[in-house]
DNA sequence: ATGGTGGCGGTGCCA
């Protein structure tokens, strides 16, 4: 069961990097984000040639997630706990029916926060506290779960490729990661780093600046595990590639593969 | 490098 997550960057704009990837890289399920785009934009007919069903929560031009799968889902959230009326599309959850049982996949775009000291990184912080209590409600089911998707949050300074230029920004704030390693220390696990203890695994490079030419990437993509993910957890992976194609988005996916009974 | 790139929507906002 191969389990992945990507920032596409505008759906649209990235529909053919996606089918070729898709068709290559062959996973379970996928979950998007930053789709930019309304339903009726979704490139449905596209994914769904390529044998994937689609279950997406749009709006206009900003944000946007989505979970493609090939085999049957029941979608479970829309959005996390205590939604507002027009709730930023942040968030999909769904129920995956694999031959070997259920599989929950959620699939995450949380607030990128900048800049620190206003509205926009206190919104980003309770976002996170909401995620972390949806996380605690899918533990107590004792399932199987993933949460992958865009975190918006750097770990630790061997994910950044230059922490001091970061000591400002919403990603690295200490309190950003405490919010993570709190998310964490309920008991989940970050994919990547179960087997790259502490290696460079980037997953974003900016458009700007020649950032992708240097390696100046970021560390901000994660998979994390429910413990009875994590104990059937094989390998993972990081399709570096897609960000040297052309017309790439700014993110790459990263996937993980489960050995299910 | 007080710049730089990209996407959306049709101007500035967001990342």
């Amino acid at each position: 069961m191969k389990v992945a997550t990507w920032n596409v960057n505008s759906v649209r704009k990235r529909t053919s990097n996606l089918v070729s990837w898709l068709q290559r890289a062959k996973p379970d399920v996928v979950v998007l984000q930053e789709l930019k785009a309304q339903e009726p934009q979704f490139p449905k007919l596209e994914i769904e040639a390529a044998g994937y069903k689609v279950e997406m929560v749009g709006q206009k031009g900003f944000n946007g997630v989505a979970l493609l799968s090939l085999h049957p889902v029941e979608i479970t959230a829309r959005a996390l706990p205590d939604a507002v009326a027009d709730e930023p599309a942040r968030y999909i959850e769904g129920r995956i029916q694999t031959s070997k049982g259920p599989l929950t996949v959620g699939g995450i775009y949380l607030p990128n926060g900048n800049p620190i000291g206003t509205e926009k990184f206190t919104y980003k912080i309770a976002w996170m506290e909401r995620l972390t209590r949806r996380a605690k409600a899918l533990l107590a089911a004792e399932e199987m779960f993933v949460l992958g998707g865009d975190y918006n949050v750097i770990p630790t300074d061997i994910d950044v490729y230059s922490p001091a230029a970061f000591a400002d920004d919403a990603l690295c704030q200490p309190q950003s990661r405490a919010a993570l390693r709190s998310l964490l220390n309920l008991g989940l696990t970050d994919a990547v780093r179960a087997f790259h203890l502490d290696d460079v695994q980037y997953t974003y490079w900016d458009y700007q600046a020649g950032a992708w030419s240097k390696d100046h990437g970021l560390r901000i993509d994660h998979l994390l595990l429910s413990p009875q993910a994590a104990d059937r957890l094989s390998a993972v992976g990081i399709d570096k590639a897609e960000r040297g194609k052309p017309e790439p988005s700014d993110h790459v996916p990263v996937w993980c593969e489960l050995d299910l009974a």
